[in-house]
DNA sequence: CGCATTTCGTAAACAGGTTCACCATTGGTT
DNA sequence: AACCAATGGTGAACCTGTTTACGAAATGCG
């Protein structure tokens, strides 16, 4: 199983093994570390994806439509703005999610009879028994990933991953000012 | 700017419905902390997508192509196939990212001569001057998102994170033995 | 040699995202 | 009351990925 490499490590590391004749050196710099980093994140939270669609996929739903579920579970017959906006989607996005998940059943849309614009999605019976289902599985796979590590390492990647996430925010709310979306 | 929370975690908190009596109590370590963590990745992970494509937009290339730029700079003239495995893409998702290179003009495609059914791919002019500005200001964002954190901080999280890449690989090969496919 | 199988690439149909443009309703201001 | 901007949702066109199915060339083997 070829594990995919970061396209910045990868471009980095000029060492062609068929002579192109044509050589692309890079600045041989020793933000090697930054680089490695970097790509392991993506790696995990890749490979977290693949093992979670693994368990989501003989349910009959994916992982989108999951967390769909799940926000409704908590907060039944919330618009599809309202959706969008938690879930970080844009609003044709959640409409064709929701399309697609009304065709199988599992929500129904219901006009909101106080502003005739609004569209609220309810769980149907099926999808609530969906949710508790789908809970178990995903809670089982999601506890078994973590087997790797003992509580204290995870408290401290946490702590860095936080101090991480925290400057990314700070990138992107520094010139995204007003505009609401990310 | 509102934050997406995980499904996992939003599920867990079931203050709607049904008075459950089933615990879905999985083992001793926190459950919350597990979740937390899961998501934790998921949106650092998600964050550092959006400001490197931000970074790229503007250069008129996408992060996908990116990628295929990248290992075409490190070997010029692969096939198809083997991006593909490279890359952890199908070979219909390669196809259609270098019909699309293709088209602007960063790369093109010239039959193998020994074997009628390949088509190498190979960075055109416009495609070697590009990765070299796409790897410089790529480079400065990587660096600067890690600004954030020391080395230590930075060595130690590799570390849990590895041993959790780990552990997913093994849940990952445990079952797919023989399909080849991810 | 000749046939079966593997391998390389493509096509079609779908899921899931994006942006941009648009319509209908709502609601604040005048 | 009338108007007009803001809001909720959709449609169209695009990018990226998947699975399934297939044609064409290479290869292996009897």
């Amino acid at each position: 199983m070829t594990l995919p490499r970061s396209p910045a490590e990868v471009a980095m590391t000029n060492d062609a093994d068929e002579p192109s004749g044509r050589e692309i050196s890079s600045t041989q710099k020793s933000l090697d570390a930054n680089l490695r980093f970097g790509f392991l994140i993506h790696d995990v939270s890749r490979l977290r994806r693949i093992v979670v669609d693994r368990a989501l996929k003989p349910l009959g739903i994916t992982r989108s439509q999951w967390w769909v579920l799940a926000f409704l579970s908590r907060r039944d017959g919330m618009t599809q703005t309202a959706l969008a906006a938690d879930l970080d989607l844009t609003k044709v996005a959640i409409g064709g999610l929701i399309d697609r998940m009304e065709a199988a059943g599992f929500v129904e849309r219901r006009s909101d009879e106080r502003d005739a614009r609004a569209r609220r999605v309810y769980l149907t019976r099926a999808g609530q028994k969906l949710v508790a289902t789908i809970r178990e599985n995903v809670d089982a796979v999601e506890t078994d990933i973590l087997t790797a590590v003992s509580d204290d390492e995870l408290d401290e990647a946490a702590q860095a991953l936080v101090k991480i996430k925290d400057r990314l925010l700070e990138m992107i709310g520094s010139d995204a000012e007003g505009a609401g979306e990310l």
